[in-house]
DNA sequence: TCGCCGATGTTCT
DNA sequence: GAACATCGGCGAT
């Protein structure tokens, strides 16, 4: 395939959620890039007990549920919102938490958003990540191919990812889902 | 540097 | 009523 072919969203979240490692995800508002390279991800599917589609398609899931390269963003803890690519075949419920980026357009944008944290803090974590882009329950559903997202190929070759075991749940938390770089 | 804890609202049991 | 794919502040090492 070629360098800049998402056809791999299509494959599902164990292979879609390494590979997305390197690729550039940005929020695009008034023509402005903001955001940068993704180097953490996590994959969860519809058999997975620490996905939300393990219980099935509800009202906050549905978006899982549909075809790859669109955006599930829920709200969570009261406060947070995170973010994920849904990958897979249509309907299969899977889908890709994306959990930190390496921000690299639109720094001044993202910093009074975040209150002005150090460089390293402004995007390292799921919800850091979506108050730094400005994504909110609005941008549920959303494609990833534009216009007010995109998602471009990687500008460096990228090393080798890292597989540990996923953050934040309690179900399912032997799996070497989470990947970095 | 680490670990605990409160904030805060939606979803699930 | 409890759990939750989190974060930042605080006090103890």
């Amino acid at each position: 395939m070629t360098s800049n072919d998402l056809s791999f969203l299509n494959k599902g979240s164990l292979i879609a959620a390494p590979q997305l490692l390197g690729w550039r995800l940005y929020h695009v508002v008034e023509g402005q890039r903001v955001g940068g390279m993704i180097i953490e991800t996590e994959a969860y599917t519809q058999s997975d007990a620490a996905s939300h589609s393990y219980r099935g398609r509800t009202p906050r899931t549905d978006v899982m549920f549909g075809p790859a390269g669109h955006l599930y963003v829920y709200f969570t803890y009261g406060m947070h919102h995170c973010m994920n690519i849904v990958t897979g075949e249509d309907g299969i419920g899977d889908a890709v938490l994306i959990r930190a980026i390496l921000p690299d357009e639109g720094l001044e944008t993202m910093r009074p958003r975040r209150n002005n944290p150090p460089e390293a803090n402004l995007a390292n974590g799921p919800g850091k990540l979506c108050q730094a882009l400005g994504v909110t329950l609005a941008d549920n559903g959303k494609s990833v191919l534009g216009p007010e997202f995109v998602l471009l190929p990687p500008l460096v070759k990228v090393s080798k990812p890292i597989a540990s075991p996923r953050i934040g749940i309690t179900k399912a938390v032997d799996r070497l889902w989470r990947f970095t770089i």
